[in-house]
DNA sequence: AACATATATTGACACTGTCAAGATAACTCA
DNA sequence: TGAGTTATCTTGACAGTGTCAATATATGTT
């Protein structure tokens, strides 16, 4: 993300080298990504994609792993731009916050499958291959749930007799298992998504209608 | 399933037969795969370690994925097996088998965590690969919940007004996403899972705590 | 103009799943 | 017992994968 920005002058003098390889392998590898999944992308169909040769790719990733991860950042970028949203809306209850928080995860995640699994997958998770830069944007996520649910219980929302990182492992355990059972194909009814999720905010939540109260 | 039970009986006669080489491979395969993974599971290395040419395994299994789902399905026989155990028991309140049938289920994943993976994997489904042998025993495990679910909404100690498949799902789910944080690497505290089961079960059940009659 | 560096290339290696053809043993029935 | 069918196992082959080493070419720097 600190090279290559200088190299976009000569576009077509020549085509030996590419000239912006690098963002042009991240935009192809997420466009192949959202088509056909971490399984289905290989970076000899990329580079091929690119127009480049199968190895061009190793001069600006290290290795499959790194592409990866890359993507990745980037799909936790977006997501936290969009709960910061959520987060910073001032015209519902902070009830009706948390509501809209829990969908508009499960909703992130049903509307780029594959970018999800590979956000939250094994394929990064599981071997430890997680950069360091994709570390710094991923724990940062959590930890602003963290805070938001420790703020939830103080306003009653949330039962404040639990310890506050433990509901905030359930709640994103809840959220993260509903997800994965859609995009995973377990659950191929995508019509109940809302109705589940509204059923899961109904038990976390305390029932005390009273401290409706704006955030 | 049903041949390969019969050749038992010349051991040792020759070595061009292996004499069992279907259960043989389910076996070498389930040790395989419990120590790397269905990632580090290749058909080559499997019939290498059970002493056949390359592609000996083609003749009891279809593909790759007719021996994964072979196994999948023996994973949810042992969990089901595991979960009738728990059902029966009359040693304990209705409440306290909720509890520990929420326990149990981490745990069996937390067990045996490749073999969850593969179980409710994407390997598996989302492929949409599973066999019929296989959706027949995995099915029925999500149906039997349900009717706990709607014996425990019965008895009180789930929550009546809530829809009970709704009820299951976000139970399930919830489950499943404990377990996939943890058996993915996300989260690597296992210290913390039990703590965690109980904050779920928690605010799954009722404080009412008058009905803690015997199942 | 000369040299260093970034970028791209071809060749190669060790893997993978799976198909086709052929070999061998076992089972079936006369 | 012997002949023929079937089950089982073999080698050879193909297309695909990630990645390394050696090489070529263009760009940037002095």
């Amino acid at each position: 993300m600190n090279q290559k920005t200088s190299k976009r002058t000569h576009s077509n003098k020549s085509n030996y080298h590419h000239g912006d390889l690098r963002s042009a392998l991240i935009n192809e590898a997420t466009q192949i990504l959202k088509e056909s999944g971490v399984e289905g992308l290989s970076l000899r169909k990329l580079a091929d994609k690119a127009g480049v040769s199968r190895t061009a790719p190793y001069h600006h990733f290290k290795d499959k792993n790194q592409l990866l991860c890359t993507i990745a950042e980037q799909g936790f970028e977006r997501w936290q731009s969009d709960a910061e949203l959520i987060f910073n809306r001032d015209d519902i209850t902070a009830k009706q916050k948390y509501r809209v928080f829990f969908h508009g995860y499960i909703q992130y995640a049903a509307d780029n499958p594959e970018l999800y699994d590979l956000m939250f997958g094994r394929t990064i998770w599981k071997q430890n291959s997680a950069t360091q830069a994709l570390k710094d944007v991923a724990f940062p996520s959590f930890q602003h749930q963290v805070e938001m649910t420790k703020k939830w219980q103080r306003q009653g929302i949330m039962p404040s007799n639990e310890n506050t990182l433990r509901l905030s492992q359930v709640t994103w355990g809840t959220m993260h298992g509903i997800a994965r059972l859609l995009i995973d194909g377990i659950y191929a009814d995508r019509t109940h998504i809302d109705e589940m999720c509204d059923c899961a905010v109904n038990l976390f939540t305390r029932q005390l209608s009273i401290s409706d109260e704006v955030d």
